[in-house]
DNA sequence: AAAAAAACAGTCAAATATGCTTTTTATTTT
DNA sequence: AAAATAAAAAGCATATTTGACTGTTTTTTT
């Protein structure tokens, strides 16, 4: 017993016949399930996504899948916390990603536009949606979608410390960045016109930089930036 | 024979036991079931509408509204006519609501922030964007998406002629426009901080008026809010 | 007033989706 | 090597949704 624990421990990669090894085979099947459960939001979005459909997608049989998750409502709960996983990991390697030597402003527009293109954050868009009118499914995506957004506001805080003093122009910012470029991703998935969308990301851009040079000059920040009256 | 068809061009509103009566309680059945389409959109999203649903919300019977509506697919196809017509129609009061006297680029926002918050336009994003995985919603919405959106940068154009010289940034002020506010819309159904959004809007008419200004010294122009190079 | 047509209501059957149960196969422990 | 445990597959039962059918009432025409 103490000699097979410690053989599991030593490798992070075992074969056929060794103990462990239908654990593992098991956390990979899990895994597989998962990602075509994300592929099939996607693909049919979440209200067409059958049990059926993602054993399918998985290729694995429905019997298999139910095994791992007994029900739909816990496949879809840990489908949604796999995406949430993914989601802030892919998020924080484009952050780390950014060459600080280049211009960091658009260089994070241009990876968080990466991101909000790919099927990652497609796939949680779905669910978000979806969730608008799903009571159980909001209480599932709600708490992640959350999460996600605070962690978006820390890390980008944290990533861009030139905006340490900034206050209220700060939130102002990053509202501005999430609507228009949220607005821009869910367009461009049905319209196809790459220009309009690079066009509108540079003047972001530029827009930002205006806010972060106002930032030192409070009274004119206020005055163009942030109106005090009702 | 005459005097029957005189009497039904007559009377824009008859009464029971007269001719035309019938004809015109039909239509209004129509308008009835395709209303509650509309809600059940709103309420239940497009994939949970049935129409069992519609004819409940309608409070009509199943067996009525086949007889309006032969199958499911011409249902919805009359219902997304049905909301086109009246988001247009809402769209052009709107315009037309606009004070001359008045902050016309505020009040044009702020009357097309009202639109967004609309339950028709609700429903209205809402099958647009299960016409995203659904081809043949697709080729229902699509068309009028697509003519929606050209009758708003017609209407814009006509209404707002102060723009009509300025080239592309007129367009790049729409498109600005256009998603910052649908981002912020799709947000405020999930989030309840109007302060946000009104915050957001003020910054976002301040930008529109600067691109304005900016106009009519094209040099200036094209270097802050279009770039040349790629 | 009688016949024809239209509007309406209720029921039924096919198709699909989900969850549960049983059987078979593979793996681990004793 | 045998028993115990875990995984996978297949099939069945239930519920939901849709489209079709049949009969009844109301309205219009002759």
């Amino acid at each position: 017993m103490e000699r097979a624990r410690a053989e599991r421990a030593d490798t992070g990669s075992t074969g056929p016949g060794q103990p462990g090894w239908q654990a593992e085979k098991s956390a990979l099947m899990r895994q597989q399930i998962l990602e075509a459960a994300i592929r099939c939001f996607v693909k049919l979005g979440y209200a067409r996504t059958t049990t059926t459909e993602i054993a399918q997608e998985a290729g694995v049989s429905r019997g298999a899948m139910v095994h791992h998750f007994s029900n739909k409502e816990r496949l879809i709960t840990a489908a949604v916390a796999h995406l949430h996983h993914r989601r802030v990991a892919s998020f924080r390697d484009a952050i780390a990603s950014i060459d600080p030597k280049s211009d960091r402003q658009t260089e994070g527009i241009e990876r968080y536009w990466d991101l909000l293109s790919d099927p990652t954050f497609i796939a949680f868009h779905e669910l978000t949606f979806a969730a608008r009118t799903d009571p159980t499914l909001e209480a599932i995506v709600g708490p992640a979608v959350r999460e996600f957004e605070a962690e978006w506001y820390e890390q980008a805080k944290r990533s861009f410390p030139e905006w340490a003093d900034t206050g209220r122009l700060f939130d102002l910012a990053m509202d501005l960045t999430q609507f228009l470029m949220e607005g821009m991703a869910i367009h461009s998935m049905m319209d196809d016109d790459p220009g309009r969308y690079q066009r509108l990301r540079r003047y972001l851009v530029n827009r930002l930089k205006e806010i972060l040079a106002a930032a030192d000059d409070p009274d004119a920040a206020v005055g163009r930036f942030l109106a005090d009256d009702g």
